[in-house]
RNA sequence: GGGUGAUUAGCUCAGUUGGCUAGAGCGCACGAUUCACAUUCGUGAGGUCGCAGGUUCGAGCCCUGCAUCGCCCACCA
């Protein structure tokens, strides 16, 4: 015997891998039906977390599939520098040198990071490869590459060419700790408890005072205005009167605008346009001047107030709330809870800030995004996800693309020194200044949110827009776009899938990619999210060092559902292992009598032999239709019920009996086949251990049906019901192993030695004068030989099913004489139910015969 | 506040045009075993499918309401 007694996956998985690398299978063939998937690209610097085990293991099954049904499959892969994500790591980085981003200019630290990140980059690829990941590895795309670069500076161009970039004074949020601002979509919102406060402003115009409410008093230094409602009646005769703000006496309007919610505190709310989005939208109405209270730093400004100038927020609230205390104008303080919002990665406030950003419009590329959505043109797998994307498409803003990193791509804009108003789009982002038409511009030292250029990943990485003769080296990638399908987690809909529809659109004139499937979070073990805040993140090298790869594939695939989030479970990988270990000893036991593996031709000589190839031929079709649908989890399921229970319970152990050499051959080979997607290592390894001259499993064909006798197959299901009655029966009884008589029955005659065995009996004899316990099996004339007094024991059970079986005769009954039933199911249905009825009350013959026995 | 998902066996979950006795893995009980595999084999126990109504010949699945838990989105100061 060849192979071990166990399969231990470390000691194949590496050398099985580079078989598939070397042999080149993973490239597309240039030819078939394309089929491309292109990767989610993972955080170059970082480790893999289960997750992406999840997501990973299923494009590499969806492409393994397609390539094996004779498509011209790749996985394209790709590492994403995330920007934000890797900066925040970096910093902390320089923070343990003692350094800050202020030390070094921002050609310095994008070379840092480079090489922070250079040297960690190839542990991905690593860990990719251990999770069996069939990648085009020579066509990775990394985000910060020059042709991705190129790609989004000519976006920007046409974009800003078109009118669809602005540069705009607009509210951000900004974190104070990581000096940058976020897109709406990165800011996490907390329910705090926090204060109302009531303020009396008193009035210029005439004697008394308007109340407003605040959750932020400090903001008041920055007050150009309060504003109420239109309609309200409190406060109808003071619009347009003058008020003053205390503490630093400034003289603003009462201005009167729809936004403002007359149930909310006193109906009248100051207005901050420089901290608040709302007020800003106010200001603008109104033409209010804006007053900065808050640095980027999150310190109140000097400009703003003297007195608490240089202070931080909280200090400067105590401080107002007590001057106004001492000024007796806090008419009331209610508790209140209200969202606030925090930076995602540090939890620090996110401040609304007025900065000079670059914005890009939504409304005119949102519109074709929903159209085509609607129009069924990307399907979404759950579909409920595309109603949801097409919600939020509906309800974006602008986006704000700036981001105050250097890690990233520059933004290609200078600015004019003598006239700020007056910018350029010039893509010489290395120098400082340029000259253009003898001035001299600035650049731009903001870069892009990293999502701006990997919303154009699906044509950047197939290298679409690119003009290149078809020789060239990645021209043959122009035939992935679209995408066949994006395979990502349910959390990206909104920051990424969204955002690909739209500049897909843009860019290229059709959607991405045809399919979306969104995969649901892997939670730990306890259904918590993972997080490595909460220190529980999983690592899938740990797993699969223990369980090996393919246990990882079937422990997270089996059991779940599209866009649904399930806890990560041990007990399922262990589950995979197992499979992984049976299916090695299925082989071992197979390999003595394997002809030459890779083009037999099954000859189907005994019941079994047609039953298992019937099996296998079932399976496929079914597995067929369970990968067309993306349910991953069912198609693996049977893969793993046929293999195990059908091939190696049932046809294995009947072989022993009677064995076919070219049948044992063809089951091998179709089991490997099938399972090769879900469990490539093990599959892969027993493939190339077998004589015979064929390609690499991972290049093979998928199955295709063979000969095989339906009826014949068909008796063999027989058979196996009458073992399982015999096993069942016997379970029961005391003592040895049993005899079996039977009458005039030609199944049992001619299968006895395989009945015996599969039975676990003593003899099988045929008799003229049965005796013993008739077995209660349709179409059979069998008996088992037991004592009398053992009869008895067994005659509980019986009445038991007897009643059981006259229950259900009953039931079947009454729905036939039901005549709606009868009308109005379809009739296989109510065909069906007929042919069940008449089988129960066949049954129920039997066993108040073999009763009718004991009691004699 | 809006949206969305979940609620099925002791645990984790499947169950897609409504149709046989609702399934899997793990766990549990009983039994087996030199001859592929104890990472094994055989048998079994265990479920009023969250609650209340409705539609239907028929509902885990469709409709309405309720309850509990979760997630996402959101500029009520």
């Amino acid at each position: 015997m060849s192979l071990p007694k166990t399969y231990e996956p470390s000691n194949y998985e590496p050398t099985t891998y580079a078989l598939w690398e070397v042999s080149g299978v993973f490239k597309p063939k240039g030819k078939g039906q394309p089929y491309g998937i292109v990767m989610p690209p993972p955080n170059a610097n970082g480790n893999l977390h289960v997750g992406h085990a999840l997501s990973f293991d299923l494009e590499d099954m969806l492409v393994r599939y397609h390539r094996m049904i004779g498509e011209d499959a790749v996985l394209i892969p790709g590492s994403d520098h995330a920007g934000f994500e890797t900066w925040v790591v970096y910093e902390k980085e320089l923070q343990k040198q003692g350094k800050t981003r202020f030390d070094y200019s921002r050609e310095e630290l994008y070379g840092q990071v480079w090489d922070f990140v250079e040297a960690r980059r190839g542990d991905v690829g690593l860990q990719l490869r251990a999770l069996g990941v069939g990648a085009d590895w020579e066509n990775s795309v990394f985000t910060l590459d020059t042709k991705v670069i190129a790609t989004v500076y000519e976006t920007f161009h046409k974009l800003w060419e078109e009118g669809l970039i602005y540069r705009g004074e607009r509210i951000v949020n900004y974190c104070t700790h990581h000096q940058t601002s976020f897109a709406d979509i990165e800011v996490v919102h907390k329910e705090e408890k926090g204060k109302l406060w009531h303020i009396a402003y008193p009035l210029l115009d005439k004697v008394g005072e308007i109340v407003v409410a605040t959750t932020r008093p400090e903001t008041m230094l920055g007050d150009t205005a309060i504003a109420v409602h239109p309609n309200d009646e409190r406060y109808k005769d003071m619009i347009g009167m003058q008020v003053q703000v205390p503490l630093v006496h400034r003289e603003i309007p009462i201005v009167a605008d729809e936004a403002v919610d007359m149930s909310f505190g006193t109906g009248a709310v100051k207005v901050t346009p420089a901290h608040d989005p709302t007020d800003f939208e106010i200001g603008k109405r109104h033409d209010l001047s804006v007053v900065e209270v808050i640095t980027t730093e999150g310190k109140i400004s000097p400009e703003a107030s003297q007195q608490f100038a240089h202070q931080d927020i909280a200090q400067a609230r105590a401080g107002v709330v007590n001057m106004l205390e001492a000024e007796e104008i806090i008419r009331k303080v209610e508790n209140h809870v209200h969202n606030v919002g925090h930076c995602y990665k540090c939890g620090t406030t996110i401040e609304p800030l007025i900065k000079d950003q670059w914005f890009l419009r939504i409304g005119e590329l949102a519109k074709p995004a929903i159209k085509s959505i609607e129009a069924g043109e990307v399907k979404f797998v759950p579909a409920s996800k595309g109603k949801l994307v097409v919600q939020y498409l509906k309800n974006l803003r602008d986006w704000n693309l700036s981001r105050q990193i250097p890690w990233g791509i520059p933004i290609p804009a200078f600015q004019n020194e003598a006239d700020h108003s007056d910018w350029v789009f010039d893509t010489r982002v290395d120098d400082e200044t340029i000259e253009v038409n003898g001035k001299t511009y600035r650049r731009e030292e903001d870069t892009f949110d990293t999502w701006f250029s990997s919303s154009q990943w699906p044509y950047i990485v197939t290298n679409h827009l690119q003009d290149m003769p078809s020789g060239m080296p990645g021209a043959s990638l122009k035939r992935f776009y679209p995408n066949s399908v994006m395979e990502t987690g349910h959390d990206l809909l909104d920051r990424w899938v969204a955002r690909m529809i739209m500049m897909g659109l843009y860019r290229t004139g059709k959607v991405p990619f045809e399919e979306v499937y969104m995969h649901g979070m892997v939670l730990d073990e306890k259904g918590q999210k993972m997080s490595k805040s909460k220190g529980n993140v999983l690592n899938p090298m740990e797993v699969i060092a223990k369980y090996g790869s393919d246990a990882l594939r079937l422990g997270v695939i089996m059991n779940r559902s599209a866009g649904q989030n399930q806890a990560f479970s041990p007990a399922t990988v262990v589950a995979g292992r197992n499979f992984c270990n049976k299916l090695w000893n299925i082989a071992r036991f197979i390999e003595p009598h394997v002809e030459k593996f890779g083009t037999s031709k099954p000859e189907a000589k005994s019941l079994a032999d047609h039953w298992v190839l019937a099996r296998l031929d079932t399976a496929r079709k079914d597995i067929d239709s369970f990968l067309k649908q993306y349910r991953f989890a069912e198609a693996a399921d049977l893969m793993y019920h046929t293999i195990w229970g059908d091939v190696a319970d049932w046809y294995l152990e009947a072989s022993k009996t009677e064995s076919n050499r070219s049948v044992l051959t063809w089951v091998l080979e179709t089991s490997l086949k099938l399972a090769h997607p879900f469990a490539p290592f093990v599959t892969e390894t027993i493939w190339s251990t077998m004589e015979g001259d064929r390609p690499l499993l991972a290049e093979s064909a998928w199955p295709k049906k063979p000969e095989y006798d339906i009826i014949a197959a068909g008796e063999f299901d027989r058979l196996c019901d009458l073992v399982s009655e015999i096993r069942f029966v016997s379970s029961d009884l005391p003592g040895a192993k049993q005899a079996l008589l039977y009458g005039s029955d030609v199944l049992v005659a001619d299968n006895s030695e395989l009945i015996k065995r599969l039975g676990n009996l003593k003899e099988i004899k045929s008799t003229e004068q049965p005796q013993g316990l008739r077995l209660a099996v349709p179409g059979r004339e069998v008996w088992l030989d037991v004592e009398e007094d053992v009869m008895y024991e067994h005659q509980t059970k019986l009445e038991l099913r007897l009643a059981e079986c006259r229950d259900r005769i009953v039931r079947l009954q009454t729905r036939l004489d039901n005549s709606g039933y009868v009308d109005k199911a379809p009739k296989a249905v109510v065909e069906q139910t007929r042919e069940e009825l008449k089988e129960q009350i066949e049954l129920e013959r039997r066993l108040g015969k073999e009763l009718d026995v004991i009691e004699d």
